[in-house]
DNA sequence: GCCAACGTTGGC
DNA sequence: GCCAACGTTGGC
């Protein structure tokens, strides 16, 4: 099992989305290192759902993963901004995820309350530049996550 | 709205 | 295969 942080914009798509419809396809991620992260997700996992773009961005809630190599359906969508004309239904570029909503942190972590904690190495999405919208989360700094925001939900987060 | 960071594209 | 130009992300 392993952890990851996975950043959209509320405005796209939110915590608050995910809940309305509990289980969504992850779509839309036209990031070659991203989308080798998703494909490399397992049954089970949890995603820290980050919010970016917005005032203030940070960790908003928890999903996990339900559904895994699922063919990004918008990449044959002719109208969707995620179309990809170099893919074919035979050879699809673009594998994501099914995510199933766990919970809304009532309270947000900001992406200062993360900098307060974490360094550069220990967690990404703090480090200044990381565009990266999939990305990795260790046991450890899973484990201190799960202590610093409000989460509910009970885990084993050390394997 | 600015701009740093950085991924992608395309000419050569 | 190099690299300049360009586009996008996303914090501030």
């Amino acid at each position: 099992m392993t952890y990851w942080l996975i950043k959209s914009e509320p405005d796209v798509y939110g915590i608050d989305d995910l809940k309305k419809e509990q289980v969504g396809v992850w779509d839309g991620v036209r990031n070659y290192q991203a989308r080798n992260y998703l494909k490399s997700m397992q049954t089970g996992d949890y995603c820290f759902f980050y919010h970016s773009n917005t005032k203030p961005p940070g960790i908003a809630g928890l999903a996990k993963i339900v559904e895994t190599m699922v063919v990004d359906p918008s990449q044959f969508d002719i109208n969707s901004d995620y179309f990809d004309p170099k893919s074919t239904v035979d050879a699809p570029r673009w594998h994501t995820v099914k995510c199933q909503y766990v919970e809304t942190l009532p309270e947000l972590i900001s992406l200062e309350t993360l900098r307060s904690h974490f360094g550069e190495d220990e967690l990404l999405v703090v480090k200044r530049g990381t565009r990266l919208s999939v990305i990795p989360v260790s046991f450890e700094s899973a484990d201190r996550l799960l202590k610093i925001g409000a989460f509910t939900t009970a885990f084993q987060p050390l394997m």
